[in-house]
DNA sequence: TGTACATCAGTGAACGCGCGTTCACTGATGTAC
DNA sequence: TGTACATCAGTGAACGCGCGTTCACTGATGTAC
């Protein structure tokens, strides 16, 4: 049943979206490759034709990620900071920002998966600069350093936290904070 | 052998304290209770004669690493920010805040955990409230959201990002940010 | 205070299960002439 | 363009292993009289 390159190409790229989705939702280390592949329509054992191992899997389905939510973020122009801070965003991990998801997994991921998710945050650190109106370079990026860890922290924890309104009052005040003044 | 009830409470001590830093140092998920119960001296088939199953484990040891975080950034007084995101913090989570060290696994933990660690949360934020001197108290709080988002945003992104330079850049901004001004 | 019995903390083997990974196999696709 | 053969994407069974949980057992501790 061998299947044409561009096919193959096509399932390759099914299996990182799926894995990209999962791991969000569930995190890395509960997500199995069974699970995995089944939600890419496939069966387990092709696992091993497209990639070397889990954690290569992890690094890619994170730059897949990072790719989406960045793309988001530059189409969201001045509004990237609430549009991160949305509830939207909060009650849908499987679609959002893998800092923010699968963060406390990522520090202890490999090298490869590392390096990757720093590059997803240099890219949002820029992104934030860029919305600081006419400000020095240097105080710009330490702003945006400081926002950007903000918005991943309110992001994490409007979604640990139990009381409704408390999450609320999370994102609110993060993004509040993030206005120009 | 059946132990007295002293030494059986305090072996069940020794589980929670071993757990607190296990599941901080690899995850939840990723840490056995084999791994956990060789941690505190035992063999793993005692477990059940002291929990009902791995999740209250896991509220406990979560309730446990709260409780001495709480007490550490009291008693740091005014310099809370300071120890938070300190490099030493950051290089050793066994030790430090839960919800860096866990913080996306716990959004997905049972209600019992997630309930430990809103409480954590919010002694934190009270603790940063308490710190911004003579200003109301309803914008203290609102402050000290962010800055507790801020804490737990950057000590997660200083332990995933690859370069030794922007982690200890991410820290420092993030303490800076936090002087009052 | 001493004795008889019930309790139960901890051990170590075992349960069923799913993990990541490997492998023999199938048959359509790609390649060489 | 047609034919013969090599390649390899995907299947499904199997590998060894560790998971969370259960259980029969041991023997010191706790309790009752």
């Amino acid at each position: 049943m061998r299947k044409s390159r561009e096919e193959a190409a096509r399932t390759r790229e099914r299996i990182v979206t799926a894995a990209a989705g999962e791991f969000r939702k569930h995190g890395v280390v509960a997500t199995g490759l069974n699970d995995l592949m089944k939600a890419a329509g496939l069966t387990h054992g092709g696992f091993y034709k497209h990639f070397e191992s889990k954690d290569q899997l992890v690094a890619e389905a994170c730059a897949e990620a990072v790719r989406a939510l960045i793309e988001k973020m530059s189409a969201a122009g001045q509004g990237a900071g609430a549009v991160y801070l949305s509830t939207g965003h909060r009650d849908n991990p499987a679609a959002g920002c893998p800092l923010a998801a699968i963060g406390s997994e990522l520090s202890r991921g490999d090298e490869k998966t590392r390096v990757v998710a720093t590059d997803g945050f240099l890219q949002l650190v820029e992104i934030m600069a860029g919305q600081f109106g006419e400000i020095p370079p240097e105080v710009a990026r330490r702003r945006a350093l400081v926002a950007v860890s903000t918005m991943i922290g309110a992001l994490t924890m409007s979604r640990i936290v139990t009381d409704p309104g408390l999450s609320g009052e999370i994102l609110r005040s993060a993004e509040e904070s993030m206005a120009p003044g």
